[in-house]
DNA sequence: AGCACGCCGACT
DNA sequence: GTCGGCGTGCTC
């Protein structure tokens, strides 16, 4: 440290400066020594003093300019060992992939706390802390004495061919099992089996929600904190706090945590001994980032199994279509590149519920309980078993409405109306969030009567509690309704306090949105209904049926759980669907439980019309003032990428500029433009040979107008 | 993305 | 007279 040399080095970095910004490539610096790439370091830029990666310069860098004076770097965080090449590799391969800057990737990956300390505040942390409190000692002690391991329970025949499938082939796997049939056992021992034989492998275990993590945490700690130690598991998802998730990093990037569990942010996590990588709900959007670096973890898990030599086992009942024709065996005119393992028994559970469907067309309008669907639900009351409700929209009602002058609670920021919520008596925008308390009359013509249109989780609520008011349970007590989404879990830790309401029987009927259609058991659920589920079949987005199937299937999914209970209260599971369609095909596969039938519809549907799986996908969106401003934008870019002359245009289809769904969200217009191509590395050199041209024309005075501009590449939803 | 600089409106 | 609104521009 002491004999700098003379001449100093330059050292690329790379820091959190977005793709847009005029510096968001690598940034040089100089130091007095070289660097590895992958060392941490504090670089000032600006007035800012800002975490930095050393980063490999890349081939394609556009040059400095010779006489540009470079800052020096401030500190190397010192004590950590340098993110290794892997990561780095992965990293790269993000930020090309999802037209994004390395370092915009590379701080997604990292712990957020670590982004604002300094190289001293490094070291002190790093340093063993002294044992301050006796008692922290004490039970830290207490729980690095190894504990009896767990009895296993015997695997079913399929879990077992399943197993020995996965520790034979190198995968990708896709484990298709029906809800109850054992995934997470199975990945349980995959996971064993790998850090059995290795004792400093690591895994990575991701779930699509928070809400999920805390069951999966306390299953994988009761099987593996006995065999590996009190750190073996940690958790990462955004609902940690900063300490949490610095140390959990700290643990994955050193080697010491085996098992990393945790959301999409979790498949950025440093582990330098990966060997096996599992997504479960592999289907779920949630994997998907929505904002920011627009990744999807459960493709990029796919990359980096490939790339590290890990096992990647994408398990769901109801997979995505791309990945149920990824593992379509190549006989059948899929792909073959995944193997497709199936577990069709539900274990400990009854067969899967009968599916009843309401034709809705032969009830009066506006019906939300159907006087069958009712009488069912009375019914389990009456004998101590519980419903579930689904409805995917929060609030009272979605708009209020002035019959005289045709006033709409409309958001004066959004093109979307306010939706009511009556509980605390206000007005609110989902998108923007701008909140008003309740007019008593119509702003506009002072009708006093202005009505809700339209039904909500809370309304259903309320429309239930009345309907139940006379039904008594089997204790003699009146039936209880409870409700759970958005609003009702705001709280920290109110989701799990009602879920155990759930759970202890206090609960007859609960209504809720698609967040409790996932992953929870309910052990006396034996009716499950969805009142309103048209919506996805007229939307113009192609995946809609997908989801609402998938939506369903997992809804269905909660009855009947417990075999056992079913058959002691002598009752039948049962998912009922109210429609204005009941014969829509959605509802036809359904009725089966057949998902491959429905899979392979829908397949050919997106072949005939050229869509994903058979066609790759990125949008162009850009913000600005007016919409036309936001369209000329998209249009220039698409005739620079025309007169440009860039790579693989020809296999490229740019569509014209449209509008979004909702075309105005806090003040600001938002358009779009969808760029096709069958062949994806095509449309990756396209896209990456676009980008300084969409600088450019950002840049024209002209298009001064434009707010930002971004990309999307395999957008979830057009 | 931050953050500073800079130039116009309602307040101690 | 200042505090502060957010438009414009720069950061290796």
């Amino acid at each position: 440290m002491l004999e700098a040399s003379p001449i100093p080095v330059v050292i690329q970095v790379a820091v959190y400066t977005p793709i847009h910004s005029s510096v968001g490539g690598l940034l040089s610096y100089t130091h007095c020594t070289a660097l590895p790439a992958g060392t941490l370091v504090r670089v000032s830029l600006g007035p800012r003093r800002l975490l930095g990666v050393v980063w490999n310069p890349s081939a394609d860098a556009p040059p400095l300019p010779a006489h540009a004076k470079l800052r020096a770097i401030d500190a190397v965080m010192q004590g950590l060992p340098a993110l290794d090449a892997h990561w780095q590799h992965l990293v790269s391969f993000a930020a090309r992939y999802y037209q994004r800057s390395v370092g915009e990737i590379a701080m997604a990956g990292l712990p957020p706390l670590l982004r604002d300390m300094t190289a001293e505040q490094l070291a002190k942390r790093l340093t063993p802390p002294k044992p301050k409190k006796l008692s922290n000692k004490v039970t830290a002690f207490a729980a690095s004495v190894p504990q009896p391991a767990q009895e296993l329970v015997a695997l079913s025949p399929e879990q077992q061919t399943v197993c020995s499938q996965i520790e034979q082939y190198p995968g990708p796997f896709l484990l298709y099992g029906s809800t109850g049939s054992g995934k997470t056992e199975v990945y349980m021992r995959v996971v064993q089996q790998a850090l059995q034989a290795d004792p400093q492998a690591q895994a990575l275990v991701m779930v699509p929600e928070i809400n999920l993590t805390p069951q999966l945490q306390e299953r994988f700690e009761a099987r593996f904190v006995p065999l590996f130690g009190a750190q073996a598991v940690v958790s990462m998802h955004s609902g940690m706090t900063d300490v949490q998730r610095l140390k959990s990093w700290l643990a994955a990037h050193t080697g010491q945590a085996r098992i990393v569990l945790g959301t999409r942010m979790s498949v950025f996590a440093s582990l330098p001994r990966l060997k096996v990588i599992v997504v479960d709900e592999e289907h779920d959007a949630s994997y998907k980032q929505q904002e920011g670096a627009r990744y999807s973890a459960r493709d990029l898990a796919l990359w980096r199994g490939h790339a590290v030599g890990a096992k990647v086992i994408l398990g769901s009942a109801t997979p995505s279509l791309e990945s149920w024709h990824a593992s379509e065996p190549a006989i059948h005119g899929g792909q073959g590149r995944y193997l497709r393992l199936h577990m069709p028994s539900r274990i400990g559970a009854g067969e899967l519920p009968r599916v009843r469907m309401v034709d809705m067309t032969q009830q009066p309008k506006k019906t939300v309980f159907s006087p069958p669907l009712l009488a069912a639900i009375t019914e389990r009351v009456q004998r101590g078993e519980q419903s579930l409700i689904l409805l995917n929209r929060r609030g009272f009602a979605p708009v209020l409405f002035c019959a005289d002058c045709s006033w709409k609670s409309d958001c004066p920021h959004c093109s979307a109306h306010q939706v009511f919520h009556k509980g605390d008596r206000t007005l609110r925008c989902h998108h923007c969030g701008f909140t008003q308390r309740v007019p008593h009359a119509c702003p506009n013509c002072g009708n006093p009567d202005i009505l809700p249109l339209g039904k909500g989780t809370e309304q259903l609520e309320e429309e239930l509690e009345r309907l139940l008011r006379n039904v008594q349970r089997p204790d003699g007590n009146p039936a209880r309704v409870a409700r759970i989404d958005a609003d009702t879990t705001k709280l920290k830790g109110a989701l799990q306090a009602q879920l155990a309401l759930v759970h202890s029987g206090e609960v007859d009927v609960l209504i809720g949105t698609q967040m409790i259609a996932k992953g929870h058991d309910f052990r006396r659920m034996t009716l499950v209904a969805a009142v309103q589920p048209d919506g996805a079949l007229f939307s113009s987005d192609f995946r809609a049926p997908e989801r609402l199937f998938c939506l369903l299937m997992q809804a269905a999914g909660r009855a009947g759980r417990d075999a056992a209970y079913v058959r002691a209260q002598d009752s039948r599971p049962e998912m009922w669907v109210q429609s204005m369609e009941p014969q829509h095909s959605v509802f036809a596969a359904l009725r089966q439980h057949d998902y491959p039938s429905f899979a392979a519809q829908q397949l050919r549907e997106r072949q005939e019309a050229g869509m994903p799986p058979f066609a790759f996908q990125a949008l162009v969106r850009a913000d600005a003032k007016t919409q036309e401003t936001a369209q000329a934008f998209l249009r220039a870019a698409s005739d620079a990428a025309r007169q440009g002359q860039l790579p693989h245009l020809q296999d490229m289809y740019l569509y014209p500029p449209i509008p979004m769904a909702v075309q105005r969200v806090a003040n600001v217009e938002r358009a779009q433009m969808l760029i096709e191509s069958s062949d994806r590395r095509a449309l990756q050199r396209f896209l990456h040979a676009w980008q300084p041209w969409l600088h450019w024309v950002r840049s024209q005075p002209e298009h001064k107008g434009v707010v930002r501009w971004l990309m999307d590449v395999d957008p979830l939803s057009l």
